[in-house]
DNA sequence: GCTAGAGGTTGACGTAGCGTCAATGTCAAC
DNA sequence: GTTGACATTGACGCTACGTCAACCTCTAGC
């Protein structure tokens, strides 16, 4: 007693073609192929597609599924087991949700977090206290929760490129070039695209040249840009360009 | 002022297939290729390969950020109908992990939970107050994630095959077949099949030939047989398929 | 016996976003 | 000149099938 191929699939509720891609896959085997190549499935092939489709439906892919049926494997540990990558799964999707939404917020807020932004680039931790004092809580909270749904990758490729543009800006300052000349330009140029790769930066010259004066004024942008030295020269580069 | 290929991937901290990949894709160009071919990124590229990442990272598609970037679409929106789609997304999830943790119960709670299950295939929510009565409120909230984990396709396959199996064996009834002959026979396997597909149930022949007198003894079962006649030609039939 | 129509078969391409060879050219350094 | 690092362009691989395409097969009606 057996049925053809699309009985079967009505019955499961799928396809035709998921059948034939079972049986190129070796999970389910027609019970009977006639003599003009017509496959047929009975009672036990059902049974084993209501598992092998239950199975799929909690998300277990085909080799895992395979596993299961084949080599009677533990369905219970199996499950667990896939519980596990579920959990992973979903407290990435929060992360990411968390991260989109702070993003939203940003876009809305436009420059309120310009300068929650520079601090986000270095340390990061480092200004907690005075970031809660300056923006709030809540502005901490978010900047936090924009830098903490990066990942170790992200973070390191970030920090490395900030540090790498400062430490080109040492160097000039050090080797004394011109800050109106095309090395200074280059560097300024560097540095915007930096800001600007920030969602919520403003983009007027206006702002730049005011960001020079506080990289002088406050000493922990000094210290990042090889000294007094090194910021008065950003400052001026900056002033350069935009004059 | 330009940098090569495996520069801007580490700047960015992303790979120089990638890159290409970028190109290949339009979404973003070098600015500049060599006599041979090589290709060489400036700042400009770079902030915009930035802004690709982020977006990137944020979850969207390739297509999406294309969208969003060269058409000037506004992020805000593209970002809430992101955010929109991330949550039917956790959603799902939370749906799966409902249900896989509902399968790793019954599988370890082995036969207790199979009465319940013989409803879930039916209407489900008509016999809400007596599952609870008999199982508890638990049992009940139990099957209920299971049978609500399915998508609308698959409850409606289920239950198309129900039906099915019901109108069979209604019609075998009233045809007044041999109860143990070789078509009966034929319906008492689907039957085991469709209950062997669910997990948790017992595979003994005395519990198929007590669920046959059960099927007699309720009258809620007999209605889906196609009466009492029918509900008494199950119970026949099981009786001598075990026989 | 013929024909239409429903349903079966085996390829083979498409999907998202690159990772990963493979075969080969280029460039800086020793 | 050679070596080694880095560049290029294909092209396959991965998940689980959907979707043609080209071509049989079976059933039912005339």
């Amino acid at each position: 007693m057996d049925w053809p191929i699309t009985d079967i699939a009505r019955l499961a509720g799928t396809t035709s073609r998921t059948l034939r891609h079972y049986g190129d896959r070796g999970l389910l085997e027609p019970s009977r192929v006639g003599a003009n190549g017509y496959r047929y499935y009975d009672e036990r092939a059902l049974t084993r597609l209501q598992r092998i489709l239950l199975l799929r439906d909690l998300g277990l892919g085909l080799p895992a599924i395979a596993e299961i049926i084949d080599r009677q494997a533990d369905d219970a540990v199996a499950l667990r087991d896939h519980l596990t990558r579920l959990h992973q799964e979903k407290q990435r999707l929060d992360r990411q949700i968390a991260s989109v939404e702070a993003t939203i917020e940003k876009l809305e807020g436009g420059e309120q977090l310009m300068a929650e932004d520079m601090f986000s680039g270095f340390d990061h931790t480092e200004y907690k206290e005075e970031v809660e004092e300056r923006w709030g809580a809540d502005a901490y909270a978010k900047s936090d929760a924009w830098w903490t749904s990066m990942s170790a990758d992200e973070q390191k490729a970030w920090k490395a490129r900030v540090s790498q543009l400062a430490a080109d800006w040492s160097d000039a300052a050090k080797r004394g070039i011109d800050p109106s000349g095309d090395e200074a330009r280059a560097l300024v140029e560097r540095q915007v695209a930096w800001l600007g790769s920030i969602p919520g930066t403003p983009r007027s010259s206006d702002y730049y040249v005011g960001l020079g004066e506080m990289y002088v004024a406050d000493g922990r942008f000094a210290k990042n840009y090889g000294g007094l030295a090194g910021a008065t020269f950003v400052r001026d580069a900056l002033a350069a360009y935009y004059r």
